[in-house]
DNA sequence: TTACGTGCAAAGGTTTTGCACTAGC
DNA sequence: GCTAGTGCAAAACCTTTGCACGTAA
């Protein structure tokens, strides 16, 4: 469970207000965990709470919340930003996307010190982040494909 | 240099026809090495040749081309794909996207191999391709940055 | 020759912006 | 009470699609 009261800190530390449209966001992305929701989704979320929050203060707040580290925008092959909570700091966890059916599993996992390092020294590049997806079948697809009788 | 031959074998595999258009697209890939072009971009460059080539014969080669393995579609933050030559054979590269000034570089080295056995064998999902993207300040902008005095 | 490819324009989908109104601090 | 934040609608982008025409194989 993420600390909500950080957030809110962070709100305050940028002088950002604390409105209720904001508040049921970051709950949102609090009660669903591993999940990566676009703003549309989030706009469905929220519109179960609140009927009349606008798609623009989504975006705005989405917006708003990434600047902050709050929130970490992804980008699948889909066409559209994905949000999640920035857990960098709890763990670091990459994510595993099936090309066959879409589905995004995340990995728990970090060999990547050595190679921020290497970086650094070989290129000068001072890394703060990374994003490291794999792309393959999952096993649920590879089983199916199995029983399908497919060569490859 | 990539080999053009190579691409237009995938193309006869594919029973794709080399028209002008897709020659001098593939061309154009193959005459900037390390930069990752977007449509519109690639779209300009087309037009210095050919002035009456549609935009949307961009988006259909560049759609064409990431199925035959040919270019490699990525994302950086800035809400539009980028296409680059799919290199996966000759050596794996990853990106430095510096947050400063927008600069993507490229940094060739692999320490994954490792890590994809770890993700099929704990969960069973076999990578077939891996995205890695680093993000963190260049080394020109570190240096901007020193100059002007800046802590952080 | 003929199915595939193209240019153009229109449509589709996502994200941003302008503006008048509202409400947190 | 100020100013930032909001809802709505329009606009701005990026990308896809329909269709008549052109052309590579």
């Amino acid at each position: 469970m993420t600390q909500l009261s950080s957030v809110y800190r962070k709100l305050e530390e940028g002088a950002k207000r604390l409105t209720p449209q904001r508040e049921l966001i970051i709950k949102i992305f609090a009660s669903h965990p591993g999940e990566h929701l676009s703003a549309e989704e989030v706009h469905r979320l929220v519109r179960e709470e609140f009927n009349d929050v606008g798609l623009a203060t989504v975006y705005r707040t989405l917006e708003l919340l990434t600047g902050l580290d709050v929130l970490q925008r992804i980008h699948f092959n889909d066409g559209r930003s994905r949000y999640e909570f920035n857990q960098e700091e709890v763990h670091r966890h990459h994510h595993l996307v099936c090309t066959r059916c879409g589905k995004v599993e995340e990995f728990s996992e970090d060999l990547l010190d050595a190679l921020e390092d290497r970086v650094l020294k070989k290129r000068g590049f001072r890394v703060v982040d990374h994003e490291l997806k794999f792309f393959g079948i999952c096993q649920i697809c590879a089983r199916k494909r199995w029983q399908e009788g497919e060569i490859r």
